[in-house]
DNA sequence: CGATGCTTTGAACACAATCAAGTTGCGTGG
DNA sequence: CCACGCAACTTGATTGTGTTCAAAGCATCG
């Protein structure tokens, strides 16, 4: 159970953080390149940490630099949602951009370092800052849209199919390997996430080794047949 | 079938329309207040017009004015999904605003007036513009995430009744009331956006009439229980 | 080691989807 | 005005996918 709140620094070596974000193809990714040079604190966290909880005050946006981050919601009667999996290039504490305290909780899958990009800076910052927040904004969007799709419209083996690919692209334009996954989540996360059951995600990523498509080993996820995943997705019987 | 691209200008009776936005206890809504000084076109549409599609270039936001709209997501293969039902103070086109073409389709469900935000407006606006839209995206995204948490969560019954709820609220801060709906979208809209099938939500509605929290009477809905309803969407087994 | 957290597998069940008629309401045209 | 056609809606019977419940397997780490 994750029950302290521990945003304390703590020692890890560099050859781990170097590992965990490598050279992207385009070297600086946009958003670094755009803070990078400002005077923002950077902070580095260990594996299953709150970075920032719903409720608390807001004086901070965060830039993911390394390491992977679940955003979650949690309703009164206590309904659990992990509302998107978050890597390095991800800013974290868009959606209470207008408000002062955080509305989801932010938590880190493995260790990470964040930049803390301060509010003063946003609201003074050049306009092309702003434009590039907009952008995050637009985008966070755009993703929860396709998600809604794909959860209203894919069914359980499509849903993983299509979770895997997305994840494969996303790691692939961060220099990581597209064919070989190593997921940052429990099956549990991920089942939260597909509006599945653990179990079910269990037995859909079995039945995705089982045609061919994927081979799983734990964590590690290994894909055989980018196109057999793809065709799966869209050839879909509406199902669901 | 809706193949026509018609943004003509209709000749609507004021009468009709004074009726669709009637006064909000606040008077003009926020942004209303801010737009409505400015030189903001004014466009009239009748029922089942595209106001833009995806695709489209993109040279102006949307502010609702009077009538309901749907924004639609078409995926190549032919999937599709609601990702919104959006009234009088909502922004259409938010979603692309970092774009040069609209990323979605965007659908008058009845008479209805919008007011056009060129973007040079909102580039060169004030700054007070350019937190609106912030606050509105975030507001989108924070909206969106709530569906997640529901669609994830909640079993049929108990998201047809969320979605009650929620309209009610939506309806009443806009001067209607929060007792009598009028759904202005199909009962296959409101599967498509609840992730349902047509006849679940049918059978669902006519469940939560027997249970008497609503009274149905084809579009018209009246909430006769609203505790009720809250009750049965927070007690939730989290089924599903 | 034993303890713990995560994962896998099996069997039975339940909820929502599917398939298939009907019905209702509404606009159109005879 | 009624007859027609169509789209939206309702209802029933059946099926199937994903859930639930239960138990066991397997890593990691004190």
């Amino acid at each position: 159970m994750l029950d302290a709140l521990d945003s304390s620094f703590s020692a890890l070596e560099p050859a781990l953080l170097e590992e965990l974000a490598p050279p992207v193809p385009a070297g600086l990714l946009p958003m670094e390149a755009r803070f990078g040079s400002l005077p923002v604190q950077r902070r580095r966290l260990n594996a299953r940490r709150y970075l920032f909880r719903a409720g608390q005050p807001r004086h901070a946006l965060y830039l993911v630099h390394a390491g992977f981050f679940k955003t979650c919601l949690l309703s009164e009667d206590g309904r659990e949602k992990i509302t998107g999996f978050r890597m390095r290039g991800d800013l974290l504490g868009l959606e209470a951009l207008d408000l002062p305290n955080y509305t989801c909780d932010a938590i880190s899958l493995d260790v990470g370092e964040v930049w803390e990009i301060p509010c003063s800076l946003l609201r003074a910052g050049p306009s092309d800052v702003t434009e590039a927040i907009t952008a995050a904004l637009a985008g966070e969007i755009r993703r929860d849209w396709h998600w809604m799709l794909m959860v209203g419209t894919l069914a359980a083996d499509q849903r993983v199919a299509a979770f895997l690919l997305d994840l494969s692209t996303r790691l692939e334009s961060l220099g990581f390997s597209s064919r070989h996954l190593l997921l940052r989540m429990t099956r549990g996360d991920l089942a939260n996430y597909l509006a599945l059951k653990l179990e079910t995600v269990v037995r859909s990523l079995a039945r995705l080794q089982g045609m061919g498509l994927i081979r799983v080993d734990r964590r590690e996820i290994r894909i055989e047949d980018r196109c057999g995943l793809q065709r799966l997705v869209t050839r879909a019987h509406a199902v669901h």
